[in-house]
DNA sequence: GACGATTTGTGCTTTTTTGCACAAATGTGT
DNA sequence: ACACATTTGTGCAAAAAAGCACAAATCGTC
């Protein structure tokens, strides 16, 4: 855990060392990749890193990452580059990944089970703390949750239980991995269990309150997405 | 299989009737969302869908809707809407969904199980013929692949014959479900071995040469963006 | 066959995103 | 102290995407 105490002179002084009123869609869609890809910076050791290569690292133009970082604040230094811990920290500052969030999976399946037992969640700021399915044959049963170095065995909880398992485990993400019939259903419930931030990967457009954010991976659509542009190559 | 007769008077006379030079990548990403709601829509037995109740289905506006698929050609009809096996299979022709697209998948660990297992695939035009691993421990095991009704077992290939596999196979997009650090690795070799179309589940940017696409799914990006806004409701 | 109710297709405007280019700031070496 | 090489931060231009509004086309009805 990172505990910097924030010295450059602009950031104390600036409205962007804050909470940033504006900061693009765009923006904030690359703001992990940039996370990432300075989290292995540190991990090697290294300690500065230029917008340049940061950017060849994310796939991003050098210009656009820069525009990017400019949003946050100015944590560069002109002539020399970034500071690799230091920028990675307002980064994860900025999103909220200092502290860990607690993902709810609901729908313990092929893809569920795959979700729970990964183990990159842990180190990007996440940590899946319950279960939920409506199998009878599932619920109860223990899933190996995490990888190597921080196994813990979750309990499959009832879907009847859902409400009272958020409250518990204090939830503030929802995972659906439910087939795409049920999807809509256990959004809803997610939604009145005080769940705002939902991951569904059912191909299917979910409906939500306002306030509530729904993201979409689906996975299907990605393969398609490739295949229009393949085909377009053989012409 | 659908077999239309393209009997539109438009298309055979415009060039959109055939492949279309330029539909922006915005459309194109939405279309697999229209596709899939015109599939349902199609399995209910409805006839027509207005572009507000397709747009609703899909999460978009009903504007953005038409404009996208305008791009396809002029496949409505003013007052009525869009005849919806119609509309889905010139979609479905656009993108290259009218025959099966064959997928390699490298890395059978929980992810590449988990997809392998899906047997949502087959219906939205795709079939994983191949699955590949560098685990001795797994190379030879089988694994079953698909869902209920057409359950195939397939065998897991050394990464040694790579190659070799794709060329019997046929296959033409790939997905990397490796870990990160072999992700590159495995990449370049799937580029060498001919394949043009990538998607790649590490959480790493994938260096490749002109003319191949990739496409990154990357989950804890997904939670993080949700994560960020999650913060910002907060305060 | 004209009329009103629909619903598409699209020109135009606005907003968002990307890209370019360079001044401003920093470090280095003399 | 000053010239010089580097690299950021950003103003401005270009491109892409989204949204609006309405004319054009179609259907059902009288
Ligand atoms: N597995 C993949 O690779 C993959 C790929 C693309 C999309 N998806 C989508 O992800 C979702 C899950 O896929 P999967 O392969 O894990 O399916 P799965 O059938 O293996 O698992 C679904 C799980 O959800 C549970 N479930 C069903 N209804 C429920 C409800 N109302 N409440 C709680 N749990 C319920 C089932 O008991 C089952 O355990 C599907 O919508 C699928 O379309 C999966
Ligand atoms: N499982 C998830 O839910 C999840 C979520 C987000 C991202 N990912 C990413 O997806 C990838 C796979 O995740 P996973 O959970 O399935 O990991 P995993 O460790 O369970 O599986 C990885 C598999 O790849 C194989 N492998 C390793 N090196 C290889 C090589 N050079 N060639 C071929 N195969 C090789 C391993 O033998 C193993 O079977 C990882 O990059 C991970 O970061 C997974």
């Amino acid at each position: 855990m990172c505990t910097f105490v924030d010295m450059s002179p602009k950031s104390s002084a600036s409205l962007k060392g804050g909470t940033n009123p504006k900061i693009s869609e765009a923006t904030v869609s690359r703001l992990p990749a940039y996370f990432r890809a300075l989290s292995q910076l540190a991990d090697a050791q290294q300690i500065r890193v230029s917008s340049e290569e940061l950017a060849a690292l994310t796939g991003v133009s050098s210009a656009m990452l820069r525009k990017d970082l400019s949003h946050l604040g100015s944590y560069g230094t002109r002539g020399v580059g970034y500071d690799v811990e230091f920028l990675r920290y307002q980064i994860s500052r900025e999103m909220g990944l200092n502290h860990d969030w607690s993902v709810v999976i609901v729908g313990v399946g092929n893809l569920g089970r795959a979700l729970a037992h990964y183990g990159g969640f842990g180190s990007r700021g996440f940590r899946v703390v319950a279960l939920v399915d409506a199998d009878q044959t599932l619920i109860g049963t223990k899933v190996k949750c995490g990888a190597e170095g921080k196994t813990v065995e979750l309990l499959v909880h009832a879907l009847s239980d859902l409400e009272e398992v958020i409250k518990e485990t204090n939830a503030r993400l929802g995972v659906v991995a439910t087939p795409e019939q049920s999807a809509q259903a256990v959004c809803d419930r997610l939604v009145k269990a005080g769940i705002r931030s939902v991951l569904n990967f059912a191909p299917v457009y979910l409906t939500v309150p306002e306030g509530v954010d729904v993201r979409k991976v689906d996975l299907a659509s990605e393969l398609q997405i490739l295949a229009f542009h393949e085909q377009r190559k053989a012409v």
